[in-house]
DNA sequence: CCTTGACCTTCCAGTGACTAGAACCCCTAT
DNA sequence: ATAGGGGTTCTAGTCACTGGAAGGTCAAGG
């Protein structure tokens, strides 16, 4: 099977599938004429990859959790663990923003909007101490 | 001033604004020696982009933001715009982040945790169809 | 005067996970 | 023979920095 094919049943761009065996997370057959020929063990890896890919899990996650996976010896504990890294930095993000989300619809909300230049969300964006006055002093 | 100070004032790092100079946010003056040389209304800026990047909003926006917040004859709606344009993708982000979230802690809940192989996690990253079979047929 | 150390400068490379594009090869069908 | 739709590699770009190397500048101390 082609790259192609084989992007199309794991649901991932061939481009994808090139930087994943650049990485070294599948390593295709080759063709005499140089193709990839995958296997279907390869487009199960790659809907392993692509699934846990869209649970966040970075690259080198998918690695570990690949090894695991394809280790039947594996402690589930292993798993867990990289799971539960991957559950809090998920947590630390949402939490990031939400606080510039609640601190952003607030100043959205309390912005006129219309064609006058009076605007908090700019206040709040200005350090407390005055802006340069270009003003010149009667 | 030099870039330290400017730096510890607007509570950036001096590789930071460095990047903000080349990519034009800021131009400060130079003295003789070749030395950046900040004015107030440098720090003043630095400050502004701080909060701002600190909200999230793009390099990008910051130049909008920035120039909108020069020009004494803006329109408060330009500003609202662009802010409810990055709230909505904050907003996004956040909706996919809980996702991950609700998919992954549901299967950490489920997983023993123990040194058995059995997994959920691993189980649910699994494509549908079964994995390769490495066993002899008897 | 010389050195030390803390600054400053520029430039280059790396981050993560792709993605776009160029230049070229291969295979099949007409 | 050629047109098209595959495939290949390689380079460079994304975003917003960050680290490091190589070297210039300055004030203080010996």
């Amino acid at each position: 099977m082609n790259i192609k094919e084989a992007g199309q049943r794991a649901g991932l761009p061939a481009k994808t599938i090139r930087y994943y065996e650049e990485v070294g997370l599948i390593r295709p057959l080759r063709d005499s004429n140089g193709y990839r020929a995958f296997r279907e063990s390869d487009v199960h890896k790659l809907g392993f990859l692509g699934r846990a890919r869209a649970l966040g899990f970075t690259i080198e996650d998918c690695r570990v959790l690949l090894s695991l996976y394809e280790d039947q010896s594996r402690a589930s504990a292993d798993v867990k663990e990289v799971a539960q890294k991957h559950l809090a930095q998920i947590s630390d993000k949402i939490a990031a923003l939400q606080t510039m989300q609640d601190t952003l619809s607030h100043l959205v909300a309390c912005c006129h909007g219309d064609d006058r230049p009076d605007c908090p969300i700019l206040a709040d964006l200005a350090p407390p101490n005055p802006p340069p006055p270009k003003l010149r002093k009667p």
